[in-house]
DNA sequence: AAAATACACTAACAATTGTTAGGCAAAAAG
DNA sequence: CTTTTTGCCTAACAATTGTTAGTGTATTTT
């Protein structure tokens, strides 16, 4: 017969939202904020407001925290991926687009896209390699439109595998737009770099 | 009285190196392969070739290596600033400087120059707002030289801070290249690289 | 050659880690 | 209301962590 003193209560969830789901949600902002390594269940449990073996009975593991993260980011890119290369229109702006998309994901969800982006190391086999992949050829359709656009004349000839890498590097950095004090607002930050991602691609007439 | 069996000897040094150097440079390809929280003492002690007690005739701490790494970057590239401010030329031409220097510090330096700007986070105060601070200062500097670039008419109108945080994360993308199986080499590498970013930066005539 | 220093070793520590077991209470289902 | 299920709790585990103490052997200095 035990007595409970600091009842603690359920996690708090807005109906359609899982308790699951909310735990993921606090994981993502947590592995951003300190690193997957550096952030323990404790941690965590602590900002969903329960004790660390609580979280168990809604996971399986730390790790499938950081694997449902991961895939859940990628997956949506890659869908992006499908339609984008489906459409009719002008290279230039298919890449416009799909730039777009990854800054307006860093804007809106900047934690599972950071912690995706960053944290996926450590991810454990079968989910490491699958994840490399994943990212490999995503990289490769990418790469395969800016060439298009070499040949259609519409982008400037440049190594296009270096043109991707600079892109999505560039649009992670906005990690240092989030922590800045003095912050423009988020549709400024696309459009300013929008001019300079695109406009470093276009053919100068 | 004790009996050595499996005597590793020292840690072997070339002259004009110390043995906590080599610790350094062993830590800095070990804190970029797995992160700082997940590189162990005894991970490090291995490569090194030695048991992890015997670092620490070495050097005082973990954290030690973690903010020697960081701020021997942190100060190369202050002091790179300091000469670069002093120069009299085109302000397009100090941005391309800059950039080079940053694109080459990141293929030859890559180890040091990646663990310093991923996993400062973990540096513990008072060195963590120290690199802080240097940091955010080194980016106004850099920002003031595109602001200079936007008045004198020789860089388009674009938000200052938006472009420096693409230059930046735009080379630390750098990492990629190294991971990457069919490299283009080095110097074509910056060269393309420069031609994006710079390209992206001019007025267009 | 003797003395001193540098540097490696083994053994052990306290703290923190992810995770499991088992029990009780609230919420949902009957 | 009664039963079942869900979900929280405490307690504890084995493993891994950074680090210190103490000891002995190479190497360097005298």
């Amino acid at each position: 017969m035990l007595v409970y003193f600091c009842f603690m209560g359920r996690i708090k969830t807005d109906s359609n939202t899982t308790r699951k789901e909310v735990i993921i949600r606090k994981a993502a902002e947590l592995f951003r904020e300190k690193g997957y390594k550096a952030a323990s269940m404790r941690d965590l449990a602590d900002t969903v407001g329960v004790e660390a073996a609580s979280l168990y009975n809604h996971i399986h593991s730390k790790s499938e925290l950081l694997h449902i993260i991961c895939f859940d980011v990628a997956n949506r890119f890659t869908q992006k991926m499908d339609e984008l290369e489906a459409e009719k229109i002008p290279i230039i702006q298919k890449i416009e687009k799909l730039l777009r998309f990854h800054i307006s994901g860093m804007v809106h969800h900047f934690e599972e896209v950071y912690v995706s982006d960053r944290e996926w190391k450590h991810l454990a086999d079968p989910y490491l390699s699958n994840y490399q992949n994943q990212r490999r050829t995503y990289r490769k359709r990418f790469a395969a439109i800016i060439e298009e656009g070499i040949r259609k004349k519409e982008v400037k000839k440049v190594d296009a595998p270096t043109a991707v890498l600079i892109m999505l590097h560039a649009i992670s950095g906005i990690e240092s737009w989030h922590r800045s004090k003095q912050k423009i607002n988020g549709k400024e930050l696309e459009e300013s770099m929008i001019a300079i991602l695109v406009g470093g691609l276009k053919t100068s007439r």
